[in-house]
Parts: C-alpha cells; sequence; structure tokens
DNA sequence: GTATGCCGTGAATCAGGAG
DNA sequence: CCTCCTGATTCACGGCATA
C-alpha cells in the first residue's frame, strides 16, 4: 500500500512504504532518497558487555541479552558504528524531521555526544520509567528501573512536529513531562516463537511507541526505524495512521514482524485525530488506558443510564455528538451539568456486560502502588 | 577538626577537611594528594551558552554560538573543560572511590562519555524526577521534569561503597530504585541573599545529597565537591559524620556556604548508624558448630522441604546420598542449583521441631561479639 | 465462577575473601 | 596473578493450578 503523495519526481526511487527491508540499515538508509522521512525511530544495540551468568535468590538462570548483535569489541567500535547509522539517518531525514534514540547508560551517554556532534538539536531526553522492572538480584546497585530517550530535532532550525495538546490530552490536561510510567512489554503482548520463548529480548510496549508518535508525528507521515526487531513501531504507527518502513538484519525477527504486521487494523479516522482538552483534576490520566491497550482508540463508551455514546480517541479525548473533549467534559456537556465524573459516568462493553472506566483506573492504580505513594 | 586517619605518611601535605578552598577547582585538585578522596559529588556548569564564562585551553574566550560550525567547536571546548575536570577528580580518588555527577541532557551525555572513556566503570545513571518542576511556557516541548545523574566507581574493580540495606530501608523494605521523586529545593531550604533574591540559580535540595551520602559513603569518608556553590554537599556530609571538601571559584558563594555550614550540627552517632549488611559480618565455619557440640557427629540433618537428609561428619562435613562436602556443597550438589547457603537450607530436630543451622550461627556470633566487637 | 497461591520471568555491565 | 569456596540475594505481574 505505497502512498502517491510520499512518491516525490525528485526522489531517485520510490519509497518503499510500509514494507520491512532485510539487510543492514546503514547501506539501506543510504540506498533511500534523502530527505524523505519525518520521524525515525531507533532502538540501537545497547552494548550491554555482560561477564557471567547471573542467577535469582532461588537459583534460577537470568535470560540475558547475549545475541550477537549486541556485542562489540570496544567504545571506539561502538562509537564508529553510531557515527555511521545517525549520519545515514540525519541524511534521509527531511529539514524539519526528528529522531528518537532509545538506550541505558551503556550506551546512551556516547549516543546522545555524537547527535549533538552531528548537528542534531536535543528537545528532550525522556525517561521510560518502568513500573515493574527487573530487580537487582545481588543488591550490589539501584534497580535499573528506567530507560532512557533522546528525542532530537534534524538541527537548530527545524520546525519539528510536537502535538502539544494531543500530549496534554493524554495526560488528562497536564502538560506531559519528560517522565513516563509505563510497564514493559509482556503478557499477550509479548511475541513468542514456535518454542514459546520470547521472541525477541529487547521488544518495546506499544504504549511508549504511542506516545512517540502521537507527540511528535502527523497522520500520514512516514515513521522509519532502522532497528525493527519485531516491529512495534510498524505496529503502533500503523494503527495510527502513519507510513512506516522497517530495517531489519536477522530474518527470523523479519518474519516475526511482518505476521505481526498483518493483524494489526488501523484506527479509524475520527479516532485518530487529535483535538484540545482542558485541564481535569484527576490524577491517573485517562490517556494511560489507552497507551496500554486497556480501551482502543475508536472504542464506544456509553453513558451511566446508557442514554448517551461516545467514542474513544487515540489521545485519550472523546466524541459523542458532536461534542469533544475529556471523559469529564463530554459526559457534563451531553447531561447538561456543570461537571462530571467520568469515570463513573462513562461505561464500556466486556462480554454483553457494562463496565465502569472506574475498574480501569483501578488496575492502574494498583499498578502504580510500587511508585507513587513511596517516598521513592 | 582534621582526623589523622587520613593524613597519611605518603601525603605531601594533609588534606584540608571541612574547609571551603577558593579558586580553580582543577588547580586546587591537582595540588591535593592523590588517591586520598573517598567521594565525589560534582554539579558542573551544564551548558556553555547559558554560562558564557568558559574559556579555551589557551585562555581565549569562547564566542556566542549561533552557528553550526561554532555549536560544534563549543563542544570541543566543553569536551577539553570536561576532560581536565574529570583528570583531576579521577586523581584525587582513592583506588576503590567513585564519584557522582549531575547534569542535564545538555551536557550529560558528554561527561557520560567521558567518564567511560577515563576509564570510570558507570553503577548507575538515576533520574531526579522532581516531584514539582516549573512548566514549559511555550508548549514548544515537553516539562523538563528531570535531571540525570551518574554514578560510577573510579575503575571496574574498585570495591565501591554501597549501603543497600540503608537505602532499602529508605524506601519502606523494597531495594531503592534508579528512578528518585524529590522535589525541588525551595521554601526555608532555599538560600537567599542580602537583597532576598534566591542565593544561587540551582541549589540542590539536600534530600538529593542525603540519599547520595548515605548510599555510597561510610561515616567518617572524605567526600570532596568541586563545584560547591551554596554547600549542599558539604551541609549534608557534615550532618552525616562525613568530612568534606569544598572548592568554589565565586566569592560570594563561598560565603554563604561558610555561613550555612557554620550552622549545620552534626547528627548524633545513632541517628547517623545504618543497618549493616549481612555480608558484612564475621565469618564462621560450620566447624565451630560440632567443634563446640552444639550438634553431634553423626546427627541427622533434615533439608528446607525435608526432601533430602545429610549425616553430620566430625570434620565438620556432610554426607548425604554418597555426596561429601560442605554444608554448602551437598545442599547445592541435592538441589542441582548453582549455589545453595547451607545455613538456611539445613535443619535439626529438637523436641519435634525444625530448626535452621542458621540459628546455631548466630548464637555462635552473640557469644564473639562479647569478645571482638567489630566497629560498625 | 472465585479466591488463593505457586511458578515463571524481564536490556543486568550483579561477590569477595582465602590461599 | 590465579583458583577455590563460602554464602548473600528479588519486585511486579501474568498464567495456571488448586481449593
Amino acid at each position: 500500500m505505497t502512498k502517491t503523495k510520499d512518491q516525490r519526481a525528485d526522489s531517485v526511487c520510490p519509497l518503499p512504504l510500509n514494507q520491512i527491508l532485510g539487510g543492514d540499515c546503514i547501506q539501506i538508509m543510504n540506498s533511500l532518497p534523502a530527505g524523505s522521512v519525518d520521524l525515525i525511530f531507533a532502538d540501537p544495540p545497547y552494548n550491554l558487555q555482560l561477564k557471567g551468568d547471573l542467577h535469582r535468590p532461588d537459583n534460577s538462570r537470568v535470560d540475558a541479552v547475549d545475541d550477537h548483535w549486541d556485542q562489540f569489541s570496544s567504545f571506539a567500535v561502538y562509537d564508529a558504528f553510531t557515527r555511521d547509522w545517525l549520519a545515514a539517518a540525519r541524511r534521509l531525514l527531511k529539514p524539519d524531521g526528528a529522531i528518537w534514540v532509545i538506550g541505558s547508560y551503556h550506551n546512551i551517554f556516547r549516543v546522545g555526544a555524537e547527535l549533538q556532534n552531528q548537528g542534531f538539536w536535543i528537545m528532550n531526553d525522556v525517561i521510560w520509567r518502568k513500573s515493574n522492572p527487573m530487580p537487582n538480584f545481588r543488591g550490589k546497585r539501584l534497580t535499573n528501573a528506567h530507560e532512557t530517550l533522546i528525542w532530537a530535532a534534524k538541527s537548530e532550525t527545524s520546525k519539528y512536529t510536537f502535538n502539544y495538546e494531543a500530549l496534554k490530552s493524554l495526560n488528562e490536561g497536564i502538560q506531559m513531562r519528560s517522565d513516563w510510567v509505563l510497564p514493559i512489554c509482556n503478557g499477550g503482548e509479548r511475541l513468542k516463537d514456535a518454542a514459546g520463548d520470547k521472541a525477541h529480548p529487547t521488544q518495546k510496549p506499544e504504549s511508549l511507541l504511542h506516545r512517540v508518535i502521537v507527540g511528535t508525528t502527523s497522520p500520514g507521515d512516514v515513521v522509519l526505524d532502522p532497528f525493527f526487531g519485531t516491529g512495534t513501531t510498524g505496529a503502533v504507527a500503523k494503527m495510527l495512521g502513519r507510513d512506516y518502513i522497517g530495517i531489519e538484519r536477522e530474518e527470523a525477527y523479519r518474519e516475526v514482524a511482518a505476521r505481526r504486521l498483518s493483524r494489526v487494523r488501523r484506527f479509524d479516522a475520527d479516532a485518530i485525530a487529535t483535538t484540545r482538552a482542558k485541564r481535569a483534576e484527576i490524577r491517573i490520566p485517562f490517556g494511560q488506558v489507552i497507551e496500554r491497550g486497556m480501551l482502543r482508540p475508536g472504542e464506544e463508551l456509553f453513558s451511566l443510564g446508557n442514554r448517551h455514546k461516545a467514542k474513544v480517541r487515540a489521545d485519550g479525548s472523546l466524541i459523542g455528538n458532536d461534542v469533544k473533549g475529556s471523559i469529564h467534559q463530554v459526559g457534563a456537556a451531553l447531561e447538561g451539568a456543570p461537571s462530571c465524573n467520568g469515570w463513573t459516568y462513562w461505561h464500556f462493553r466486556r462480554e454483553g456486560k457494562m463496565i465502569p472506566l472506574d475498574i480501569l483506573r483501578q488496575q492502574i492504580r494498583a499498578e502504580m502502588e510500587g511508585d507513587a505513594p513511596r517516598p521513592n
């Protein structure tokens, strides 16, 4: 499903939209037309430098990231690799394009410095605070409970895309901060291979990509991921009506990603459009319900008493009877009331039963109890 | 109050403990004896565009940054500055010493990369998540709601100090994570100048230093801060019974810090003492249990879960199911595990009840403490 | 069905002393 | 430097079996 609007006359060859390309990402990026991509999301090897085995206190062995693609012989080799793939990525970006890179303390400082050296302009560093990280089993360090993302425009003068209101709406009316609390990818979202083991050691959660793509792209944009893995970037891009290009060296990952993408459905246009939303007071943002996939964009909500309906949108706002806004605003408008607690007012349908949103909020609160109330 | 234990015979000059030194931190650090400091906490200038007072190695002043070439050249100057002060800091550290550096996305990637280049070994990067950050007024970026700290040992082989139990206790019994939620410094803690304005633009909260110093130093350690500012590092070090050395170029800040430190009182020893890790306790060989007659040769031991049995021998070894060896080796062999703590694994029977061996070890330890109490 | 509990597992630079 | 040996150490969540 290649889109004609992206096949510009000045392109050497058309962009291979919504495809997964096999091979070395530097070579492939250099073969694509310059200045043709809106956003790059990159999850490069972290260069973990693990030594021996690690066992949990119950003597079970930790299944570590020991794959060959994460092995580098020195910082110099890793730096050269970083320099090359970032230069290729920068060439591909449109002048107003931007890049996201995710990493840990093993590699992120080297990536960040090289981004600056090449003239990228850092907008924010963003902390993914994991609600359920793996503990430090030996008690020798702090629990490594976060990863770092860098969001950078192609240059200081780029007119980068930033959907301030959409992110604010996802955060229920409060400005989105630079620290994002999201669970790691497990459960049904975690892809398995034929043997039932994890298909990829470092699959990222869709909620993370949801926030990145909603916040820094527009519908129809081209999003490229040079380290595609199991295709989370492509899956979320497709759901949100963006075009993707995936590059992945390992055939096994490409196959998993292709199967995954064939099952992904685009949300409808109403759900994808982002809007303005105003301030709300409640602590748990309704947007998290969307990002975590507890409700899908486009799903219908029903009012208390079943007199009204509304549709969920990708940025965590509702649209119902020509009224747009937060779950509280739309509820209040439809009831002609000065205010409304959307959490108890709105219900969703599961197996024929109507369930109030507040159930979902309670679930999120239970998950987050490890974070917020503690004097951490 | 200079402590004699730190005045080693091989020192060129004694350490100026609990003083604030005026001048350039690189020169001053290079004048102090090498290998004499336990911990360095550094809050370097974040970004040369804002400071404008950075100089090239030849002492020429760096002009304002407005194009890509100057931007790159200013990064080079900042990198040279970082290289120099980190090298001076590294020379000062004891072999088992460590460093903390705090920064933002403007500078932290360059600092982190240089730390790795110089052979420091990163233990964790830590996110200070501000519970009350300044909003992004223009709505052009995410609210910059965090700062990044890097905790690194002097080298990969350093036996760094990490008070795991103390931090776990601070966190209500759950191991401390790498993301710390702490409010910014304001209210009564925020120091004011004579005009009533804030005395320093980036005063750090004492809560942050409290966690750093409790977690990665011992009482009596020497903590050096080469960018002392208003002396938060010194104030918390003094409260917690550590010695400090402050270096600060600006006289106005030195005066504020000196006044502040004169008012700080040390907590009493009981308050400063923290939970000791089990591995810091003296080692008791299992043979002592036999020698003291607490168990008799030939007595039977039972595994956790009662699935296995073994018999005690006169030399303090066990024999069970044709396996001979220490309490740990036999336990590991019977469980098919890579390792096993025999003290908690094996139980003996008294009056029908199963009692773990560890009870006997605790008795021996209690008796020995009357003889040779260990300093905490 | 519901409540309870056990088991598995996640990007991890995860030991230290004696001989 | 090496080897050997002791023995300390985990949080959140999903899935499944049991009661």
